[in-house]
DNA sequence: CTGAAAGCGCTAACAA
DNA sequence: TTGTTAGCGCTTTCAG
């Protein structure tokens, strides 16, 4: 249990050496000639008396405080923010580093979120983690640029951040494949109605896939509507309606691909044989809920949260040109989550 | 845009004055007789340049950090630590505190979680809050207590440490109410099976709710099962299959009424007409989703988050003791969510 | 009304 | 092989 009170000094008297000899022990120093008597001296008396670095005088010193910086959109809101936290901190507590974490609103104003930034780099974080939401396109705060610092989830506006994104296409790729893998031929999709990238990447995901697979056009329907389950809802109906009937459906997200388990049960199409079904997002509250189990593509939250941190750390440690990296965001794949929501076409 | 290179010493000479008088403006310290010409050229001087004050250096010379540590235990398995999170987040903020975050499991061996502890201590936080994924007790490193700290949805098995947990009782006793008050008179209650606070609590106030009204015994039947969806599932076709069926099913969680919903679907029963339901966590993502949208009860994860720090900043601060808080738990009420799951019964 | 100087706990250049 | 000492940027006592 450390003793706030014990101090470098303490060790140090109590030792009968020097201060310089109990800081050059404590931290290993390379060039520090010392017995090796002293050594276990020192740390033995360190350990009794419950010695630990206080890290404010320790970052006061040598400029580095060994804390980065996380604003994070609407912690509450999904548990994405929660994985992204979560990979984040893990990554950083291997190298140890910690994490000091400050929410923010999608919403807020740039002057709000300048502000929040400030307070990090009043406390003299290295670096700064910049967490969104959803995948989007983001203005951020100038003072961002002041220290390394990566954006999650997100790309900056002025393009002059390092991102990592998830791979929405090839997320997409992956669930029409399954579907065209299980012998599937009528395919259609349920996409969002927002303006945002995933959007667009998914349905561009979905069309090459099914181009590719000889299988466009009025094979290949498109619906869409507000990516909640009411949305998923309602334009299930819409794509269900159509003569010559889909085997499988792809939905934008887990929430409309609940929306198309309930049409699907109104029109008497039970999931799997029927109908299969493959979401995206991988909300588990969802998507391992429903029944039967929803086969989804999961976003790399933790992995991006991690993937981020780690590159940051490396920008604080010099081992890394974060500005080489910021011209291109950098894409982490999507993975399918098998569950049971596919199976082969009847007949 | 603050500029990290700027100190109190360079707006000093550029005002012409000494640090000290820079201090004191721009600490508005009361005891310093300074003439306003001073103080506003200070200031302005200090803006101009860009100052931001270095919290590090601050710190140590004050002994006050004014961070809080938050250990929080899986922060990614549920929404639930993300609202603690923001809780703590807006209440540390309104005072000029900043959060600190550290990942656990409830898992995790005693010594891990001491080394968080530790670490949070290293880096002199004035303040620990510590948050467990469900209500429980739990036994906590003893580091915990060698600054002030309180506990966020448990109490300590050793009862040393201040703690806010929700009044799983009373949120039974409003699902219960909200039934009676709909007339239902046969209402049931599928439970968890897992030894914890909550599953005991909610027990008692459906009980006592019903025997107030005079409905006990048999017209209130109980069923357990694992609290995940399958269980509820599981109970629901169990204690729907007795003669004499249930209007009013109140159920231990929100994913247990999502299998009872499953199960009232597959017996032919419509809700809310045929069967009311009442759930309990609010996990929008269920409870919002589901259809009709389910009524249940709310745990105020915010709440307590904003609670344990405003007590654990009056501690820090001197204006609590928190140690006279110890001794019993505080209780914060769960609210019922009113959604589309409870009418009155049939005829 | 304002300034000099000590010191928070530590690291690191320099001396011995 | 080990010790002395000057700061890191700030607050605060004490003197003007």
């Amino acid at each position: 249990m450390s003793n706030k009170n014990i101090g470098i000094k303490d060790v140090a008297v109590a030792a009968g050496v020097s201060v310089t000899t109990v800081s050059h022990v404590l931290n290993e120093v390379s060039y520090a000639r010392i017995s090796p008597e002293t050594r276990d001296k020192v740390r033995i008396i360190a350990e009794q008396l419950g010695y630990g670095p206080n890290r404010l005088a320790q970052a006061l010193r040598t400029q580095r405080t060994g804390m980065l910086g996380l604003v994070s959109e609407d912690i509450a809101t999904t548990p994405h923010a929660g994985r992204i936290i979560l990979g984040a901190d893990e990554a950083a507590k291997a190298r140890g580093y910690n994490l000091m974490i400050i929410n923010t609103s999608g919403s807020a104003s740039l002057e709000s979120r300048r502000a929040d930034v400030e307070a990090l780099l009043e406390r003299r974080v290295d670096g700064i983690l910049y967490a969104t939401m959803y995948h989007r396109n983001v203005e951020l705060p100038a003072n961002l640029g002041s220290v390394p610092s990566v954006l999650v989830d997100s790309v900056a506006a002025a393009g002059n951040i390092t991102a990592v994104i998830p791979d929405e296409e090839g997320g997409a790729r992956a669930a029409v494949e399954a579907l065209l893998a299980a012998g599937h031929s009528r395919i259609g999709f349920i996409n969002n109605t927002d303006d945002v990238p995933a959007t667009r990447q998914r349905l561009r995901g979905f069309r090459a896939t099914l181009t590719e697979a000889g299988l466009d056009g009025a094979a290949a329907p498109v619906e869409s509507e507000v990516s909640e389950v009411q949305g998923g809802y309602e334009a299930a109906r819409r794509i269900l309606a159509r003569e010559d009937r889909l085997t499988g459906l792809f939905c934008y997200n887990d929430r409309m691909a609940m929306g198309a388990y309930r049409a699907a049960a109104e029109l008497g199409l039970v999931i799997p044989t029927d109908l299969s079904v493959v979401g995206f997002d991988d909300q588990e509250l969802i998507a391992a809920n429903l029944h039967p189990g929803l086969t989804t593509v999961a976003l790399p939250h933790y992995e991006m949260g991690a993937w981020a941190t780690e590159h940051l750390i490396d920008a604080v440690e010099g081992k890394t040109d974060l500005s080489l990296m910021a011209l291109h965001p950098t894409i982490l794949s999507c993975p399918l989550v098998r569950r049971d929501s596919i199976t082969a076409p009847r007949q």
